[in-house]
DNA sequence: GCAAGGTC
């Protein structure tokens, strides 16, 4: 019997394409090593009879990457990144994926590829293919008659799209699939390339600027773009004041507004004479209808709903991000809710069933009452013309009806309403409104008043824009006929300001980036997202996006350098090559070497004019130069360093241009103690949660980086005193280190309890009172009774059981000398009482020096 | 530590 492997882009989509083929007659094969579940059942493959197994993978397996030598931020030289030799490495979703596959592939004879169809979906087969190679039966072969390998297209989870696609199976475009590695490659090598440049540049020369990465993107950088660009134009702005002269008009306890046909007059002295005039009539003052005009306007029904409208109508109807609505569209659509919800389509596929979705939707209690005003309002109509079909999915419409009530959660609700009621919208009638219009004459002015009514509701009964919809159900018109008098009024001046453009709405953002090629309909979200996480803007509560200071300084830097790395036009120009690689006219290498090329020059031209970015950060972010106050003593110049408390506490050495970064907490200088390896003058660290301890800026900096936690010889709050880097043995700070006993058992219970990647703290014996002992973290300390000498035995002798140093006691009156551990031995417990009020320390503070 | 693209 053939044995058959198909693979799907995720295991939602496995387990519907497995009862969709087998008519529900699979079952499911249960194991805990794999990450995706496997389906089996007995069918039939090209007319033979077959074993099917349907699995999954977890979208892409492999990612790009820098060989691991390129990993190295401060050895590697940054232009060498363009030039480095890229590989695919297994990603991290797919580490265990890898295996699953080449398991269920053992001995196959042939393999069906289900993945999403775009070239996406095309690239993750290839990687498929890689996995399965050596586990199939024969090589796999994935075109022509002796192919083993083909490539199912399905455009909705219906069954019966699901079989239309098994009985027209295809072959892998491998030419899409490279046109992803060529974008991959690409992204990476720029990216990575300007981003550690940026960061490394800026981040140790401004205080201020605690932001730990300065990211380059050739989707995220032009996203903030638009961002900037809108607040330009809103500063640019200069509000204009206008005036409308008004006449209102009571009629039947009913009042009218009628405005000028002159519309808005900019200039004040002109407003207030036209009214001067119609006031200052010697006779008594009427007016007189001398027009009245019906016409009837039609509001177009929508287009099929594509991504993008979807995101940019939740954004403004549902106040739902991008990022939330694409996981919910998706999690719809692998539930056989909705179609496919990432499609650029807005146009029904002329095989499309309307009818099917509508008897669908009718079979629920919820929606057979609106459907049945839909057939009674509406013909079933063709689209309206303009969408267009992109040939991936047909637009997102539902596939399944849902009852009221019966989803996740609210957020699902609403979204599941909204994608019904744009699809009832696209292919309902229009709308028609009338739109009465009344003309007035008065003492030679003429006004107008207009007032619309909803003659039709057509494709507006079901689209929930109920702002609109209510604007135009008016109570009843009111009515004036042709030569009638009008003597009931008043005339005024209407103040009004031109308004700037406001800032970027979600939506709009969207919009643009779609527009622009930015990103594809499912990454969109992302890129949005990820410039408010880097704080280049932030999120009003009117889910508008408004520019940091970053954000602007960094687009007005590139603007200046090369006003292309901001602009969308780039990213256009790229995605135009890939698709050439798509569809076959180019190589994929020579777009790959071609790119490259013009970003590396871009790259060298950037870092050699970086000062022009460098000028604007420094009147907005402080220098280090111009910041913090002089403090401590450099170990090589002899010359203050500044101290620069921010959240990143660092001291500067104006002279040597070097940074120290320091914990957190607040710093006392020492009188001129020097640390013993490095000359640095050592100053007292007091940390937030602990007991003052003395460092060296340098030792510490030094040490910070690379040190791990899991080190049991560096718990944070040590300080100078640590054993792993301080190799001085004539340091007299060494005594502190000499006191260390042990870590602190009720630090390491808490740890243990709460957060487990807090370094417990250490317990010591105060150098300066030789009967306390107490912890560098938390309030934890002891004091011995009783005792007359107390010392902290040498390394060599901990104790067997804990591994604490032992104290040397002397106990009175009779100098009884014992040795023992605080922890573990019983007679040392008893001559130890907890010791309750927490004392304060300071290394001799003294005023502050000044230059 | 860094991109963008899948999906979890």
């Amino acid at each position: 019997m053939l044995q058959v492997l198909m693979v799907a882009e995720k295991p939602s989509i496995a387990e519907i394409l497995a009862n969709a083929l087998s008519q529900g007659s699979c079952h499911m094969k249960v194991s805990r090593t794999s990450p995706c579940r496997v389906y089996e059942f007995l069918g039939s493959f090209r007319g033979q009879r077959a074993n099917v197994k349907v699995t999954s993978v977890l979208g892409h397996v492999f990612s790009f990457d820098f060989p691991q030598e390129y990993n190295n931020w401060d050895s590697v030289e940054v232009e060498q990144l363009f030039f480095a030799g890229v590989r695919k490495v297994v990603a991290e979703s797919g580490t265990k994926v890898v295996k699953h596959l080449a398991k269920e592939a053992a001995g196959i004879d042939y393999l069906v590829l289900w993945l999403d169809c775009d070239r996406e979906g095309e690239n993750i087969a290839c990687e498929v293919i890689a996995c399965v190679k050596d586990s199939m039966k024969s090589t796999p072969v994935i075109q022509g008659d002796k192919a083993n390998v083909f490539r199912a297209k399905f455009s909705a989870l219906t069954t019966r799209d699901i079989c239309k696609a098994m009985e027209n199976l295809t072959y892998v475009d491998t030419n899409q699939a490279a046109s992803v590695d060529v974008r991959a490659e690409i992204d990476l090598k720029v990216g990575v390339a300007f981003t550690r440049f940026q960061t490394c540049f800026f981040r140790d020369k401004f205080s201020s600027l605690d932001s730990k990465l300065v990211s380059y993107g050739p989707c995220q950088t032009p996203t903030l773009g638009f961002c900037v660009a809108r607040l330009d134009e809103i500063s640019k702005f200069s509000p204009e004041t206008f005036y409308f002269v008004v006449v209102t008009v009571r009629k039947e306890n009913r009042t009218s507004k009628w405005y000028s046909t002159r519309g808005k007059i900019f200039d004040r002295q002109v407003a207030n004479a036209i009214v001067e005039r119609i006031r200052s009539s010697s006779s008594v003052l009427t007016g007189k209808i001398i027009d009245a005009r019906a016409t009837k306007e039609r509001r177009k029904r929508p287009l099929p709903l594509n991504t993008v409208e979807l995101l940019k109508l939740a954004s403004t109807r549902l106040k739902m991000s991008p990022h939330r609505v694409a996981q919910v569209a998706e999690n719809l659509y692998t539930q056989g809710l909705i179609s496919y919800p990432r499609t650029e389509s807005s146009k029904y596929p002329s095989s499309f069933d309307m009818e099917a979705v509508l008897s669908e939707l009718e079979r629920t209690s919820t929606w057979s009452p609106v459907i049945k005003v839909f057939r009674k309002g509406n013909q079933l109509n063709k689209a309206r013309q303009g969408g267009v079909d992109k040939g991936d999915h047909p637009p997102i419409t539902p596939v399944r009806g849902v009852e009221k009530g019966s989803l996740k959660n609210e957020e699902y609700e609403r979204v599941y309403e909204l994608i019904v009621n744009c699809f009832l919208s696209s292919i309902a009638e229009d709308a028609v409104v009338a739109h009465q219009q009344y003309w007035m004459s008065l003492n030679g002015e003429k006004f107008v008043f207009s007032q619309k009514k909803l003659v039709e509701p057509g494709w507006l009964e079901f689209s929930r824009s109920s702002n609109y919809l209510d604007s135009l159900h008016v109570n009843s018109q009111i009515e004036f006929e042709e030569n009638e008098s009008v003597a009931d009024f008043t005339v005024s001046l209407e103040e009004m300001q031109t308004e700037p453009p406001e800032y970027l709405s979600e939506s709009d953002l969207v919009e643009m980036m779609e527009k622009h090629g930015i990103g594809t309909d499912a990454s969109i979200p992302t890129h949005i997202n990820n410039i408010i996480l880097r704080e280049y803007v932030r999120l009003s509560n009117e889910r508008r996006l408004i520019p940091t200071q970053l954000g602007i300084l960094l687009y007005r830097g590139y603007q200046k350098i090369d006003p292309q790395l901001v602009s969308p036009v780039v990213r256009s120009h790229i995605e135009q090559e890939i698709s050439q690689v798509a569809s076959g006219q180019v190589d994929a290498m020579s777009v790959v070497e071609h790119c490259l090329n013009i970003f590396w020059k871009k790259f060298l031209y950037f870092r050699e004019h970086i000062e022009l970015m460098d000028t604007l950060f420094q009147t907005v972010f402080t220098s280090m130069h111009s910041s913090g106050k002089n403090f401590s003593l450099c170990g090589r110049c002899n010359r203050y360093m500044k101290l620069i408390e921010e959240k990143q506490n660092r001291l500067f050495c104006v002279n040597c241009n070097d940074t120290f970064r320091l914990p957190s907490g607040k710093f006392h200088i020492m009188n001129g103690n020097r640390c013993e390896l490095d000359s640095f003058e050592l100053v007292t660290w007091v940390s937030t949660w602990g007991r003052p301890l003395v460092i060296c800026p340098k030792c510490y900096s030094d040490s910070s980086s690379d040190t791990l936690f899991s080190d049991p010889q560096w718990y944070p709050g040590l300080g100078c005193t640590q054993v792993s880097t301080c190799r001085s043995s004539s340091c007299p700070w060494r005594e502190w280190h000499q006191s260390t006993i042990w870590l602190c058992a009720l630090c390491v219970q808490q740890a243990e309890k709460t957060k487990p990647n807090n370094s417990p703290g250490v317990v010591f014996l105060s150098p300066r009172l030789s009967t306390q002992i107490y912890c560098n973290r938390c309030n934890f300390s002891l004091k011995f009774s009783q005792v007359s000498v107390v010392q902290v035995c040498p390394v060599e002798q901990t104790c067997e059981t804990c591994h604490s140093r032992k104290l040397l006691l002397e106990r009175l009156p009779n100098s009884v000398r014992q040795t023992g551990c605080i922890y573990c031995d019983s007679q040392f417990l008893a001559v130890l009482t907890r010791d309750m009020p927490r004392r304060t320390f300071r290394a001799s503070p003294r005023p502050f020096r000044t230059k």
